[in-house]
DNA sequence: CAACAAATGGCAAACGCTTGCCATGTGACG
DNA sequence: CGTCACATGGCAAGCGTTTGCCATTTGTTG
């Protein structure tokens, strides 16, 4: 097979008797070129099968048509929905958008930065694990959106957690509960860190005790950890960094014999996809994913068009989907 | 915020007070250059944040360092394994993949590969939805990888259909069944078409009767139509087209009183992470998806180095994986 | 019909990097 | 001490586009 050659913009000004420069204006400057001629250049370039070799044109114009968009764990459902907002969005815009996964890696996660950044218009990071100092820089160098992360400069779109967390705890307490567990996740989680804060804010206001056990890697394996740390601390409702890891507790619960929620009342973060399916069906703070995703890449693309001074941050409100992994104390050993 | 200069070559070889093909060399070339020499242009490159710009290195040496990892739906779980495997072979072979989602949507995966072409080394695409001719043309212009899908002609590592639907069936028939109902995914899917076929031939095998229906959307959202088709025909054994359906499949079931596996038995293909948490934990046919990953990512790195002539094709094998969605039939109003 | 403006096309210089080729310096060998 | 081979660095020519500028054609206006 001979890897045949890709055509070039000359080999279509040659086949189309014109010059280089207007087959170029023919694809980006529309008015540029008398109309006529422009049909006939896109029809030849058509036949050749020609595409833009987009490295050449970046090389010139600086500008790539990609955006990129990195997530922690592509494997986890939870980013789903930022991706397929995000993609919604980047279609619009009239751009790719490729995806990077950082491994919940900073150090991956920088490397994928360095390496994309002069080949895209702009990053959208998800749940970035970077420190504040290096999105600074980075955000130098290229346009950036945070989701679920704030650094101040940047500019962001995250959660209402402070709502989110009391909506939790006010769902426990009127369920009888008394005290509560957060199993927490990466200690480089922004998020994480939100969600813990406003957890101990809402309990405070509600009376309730709040413990944090962790951090355990948020996922189904990180569930036995936490189910037995749980169980040994005879908590009666615990709320879990994510779902993922708040199903991989249940998972352990149920094979410990500890009914949910009769004897625990589990709640969790995200409302996955699966968080509808798992069993017993999961409590779970809703966050517009999608909404989020797509509006990160409307603020790197107000960024790549006009060099606004001030990044602005966004609030996507959240919402407890009350499913059946939650409910009442049961004041344990019967009365 | 000044949208601040990134360094170029030409910096660092001035800063470092040589010429701009010996930091180049510095780069690629190790052993062209004075160790010395070397490593002085790499400190002052590292201290300048320099990082070679991709796009003008490929419009030279039409190397981008780069792959491309196209799927149907990056939502559907089936697709973190090979993600995964594709990652850790990129990784191993000092290649960044990016990962495109084409929307089971043959246009715009054709768009994606037109795109991307020219700005990466090589694509997998997994469970591509093109047809056949078009992959071939798209094998001229690049290294291709193929997971799921078989074209003369075009590299790819497939699940070994065969002896994984004659698992299912004789599973099923052990259980009683005497017939099963195959519920089919996107028509452009190839695997979809291979399990059908494989069913159909195991069946015959095992003297079961099969039908199918569909197609579905293979989502959780195609379980109500699939689900109520089901109950009407009266089945007592279908095959999902993959675990999203059967999921959604058993949740519609659940809804509408009718038990698995007690009424019904139902099987689905990938074996996701939710598999083992959804309820009943469902039976499934695991196919080793990391490994069709990477297998397919180190398909397209022989190809970028050895233009070999003819590429292979690769079976993985495929294992059921029984949990508690199948059971034997139960004979309809009680004994 | 002259004078000028608008529309359109071409030329050539970048963009940041790689690489073939040549020039120089160094050590080995006879 | 003269040759030669090799190691090392620099020069300059591209790679496929975009784009500023100029030349030409065409159309408009007085």
């Amino acid at each position: 097979m001979p890897p045949r050659k890709r055509a070039t913009i000359t080999d279509v000004a040659a086949a189309a008797g014109v010059a280089a420069s207007t087959v170029s204006r023919a694809f980006t400057r529309p008015g540029r070129v008398n109309q006529h001629t422009r049909e006939h250049v896109l029809a030849v370039a058509e036949e050749l099968g020609y595409a833009p070799n987009p490295a050449a044109r970046a090389l010139e114009s600086g500008r790539t048509g990609t955006l990129a968009l990195l997530v922690p764990d592509i494997t986890n459902p939870y980013f789903s929905g930022v991706i397929k907002g995000a993609e919604r969005a980047a279609a619009a815009a009239g751009l790719t958008l490729v995806l990077g996964d950082t491994a919940e890696n900073p150090g991956q996660e920088e490397q994928l930065v360095r390496r994309l950044g002069p080949a895209v218009d702009g990053f959208v990071l998800s749940a970035s694990r970077l420190p504040d100092e290096q999105l600074r820089r980075a955000a130098e160098l290229n346009p950036i959106a945070l989701v679920n992360r704030a650094t101040p400069g940047v500019a962001c779109v995250v959660a209402d957690f402070d709502s989110g967390t009391r909506q939790i705890v006010d769902h426990l307490a009127s369920l009888g509960h008394r005290a509560l567990v957060f199993l927490g996740g990466p200690p480089e989680s922004w998020s994480g860190a939100r969600r813990w804060a406003g957890l101990q804010a809402a309990a405070a206001r509600a009376g309730l005790e709040v413990r944090r056990f962790g951090p355990y890697v948020p996922t189904l394996g990180g569930g036995p950890a936490a189910a037995d740390a749980v169980i040994a601390a005879g908590a009666t409702a615990v709320v879990a960094h994510n779902d993922m890891l708040a199903i991989g507790v249940m998972q352990r619960l149920a094979e410990r014999g500890v009914g949910v929620p009769t004897d625990v009342s589990v709640v969790g973060f995200d409302d996955i996809v699966g968080a509808e399916f798992c069993h017993p069906t999961l409590t779970t703070l809703a966050e517009r994913t999608e909404d989020a995703g797509a509006r990160a890449v409307e603020a790197v693309v107000a960024q790549v068009l006009t060099r606004a001074s001030e990044p602005p941050t966004r609030v996507l409100p959240t919402q407890l989907v009350v499913r059946r992994s939650t409910g009442p104390v049961h004041t344990a050993p019967p009365n």
